[in-house]
DNA sequence: CATATATTTCGAGAATTGTCAATATGTGAA
DNA sequence: TTCACATATTGACAATTCTCGAAATATATG
């Protein structure tokens, strides 16, 4: 149901998994053109596929991997699966629910 | 000026300084009334010294110090020396600082 | 000054997190 | 099936955080 203030906030303080967030706010300024899987462009939205982070984020894959898994277990990422390439996305109805808990119950 | 976003995740990712921080939102309701200090009630609304929020918390002196201190140097509380009694209490300003961040630029 | 109280600082061990290289798993192509 | 690539998991070690008790500091009072 709600949010998990606790595992949201270990998931915001580190520098590198704030920065993924804020580049998954504009991926198209911030990512090559995620042409890895073109069948199923719907759902796609924004999604942006693991080595692109990986490279921006210059931190060894198996970090990055870490980090997309704690942000997604924390509910601020979506992940899904096309192919051989798993795409993550900002969650905006967590992110919203967040500033919405901070402003009226922190 | 800003927020220090990763600084204040940090402070806010343990349960009893979440704790703290919402059992300040209403002092009246959580603690004993602050006589200790009476001779400068001016500043001091909504304060509550260190043993009264030990003693809620139920941990040692130590951590309870130390958890204040974090959330002080984080911006999220704010601390006034009064005789024996340092008094804490929420700094509103970064709470809804770090609200309009999380809404806006997160 | 000597003592008692409130708080902070220090030192230490346990628990968690950061980070990598190596390995494993899943998937598409040849 | 075999290979190559994308990602995830595991194991390891370093760094940080948690939490305490002990000691230090500050302040009020006898």
């Amino acid at each position: 149901m709600g949010i998990d203030m606790i595992e949201i906030s270990k998931a915001l303080s580190n520098e590198t998994r704030l920065n993924i967030l804020k580049w998954l706010k504009s991926p198209e300024e911030n990512f090559p053109p995620q042409g890895g899987c073109l069948s199923e462009p719907v759902d796609l939205k924004g999604g942006v596929c693991v080595s692109s982070i990986q490279a921006k984020a210059n931190l060894s894959p198996s970090t990055v991997s870490n980090y997309l898994d704690t942000l997604q277990r924390s509910g601020l990422l979506l992940s899904e699966r096309h192919g051989k390439w798993t795409y993550y996305r900002r969650n905006e109805e967590t992110i919203r629910a967040l500033a919405k808990f901070v402003k009226e119950e922190l």
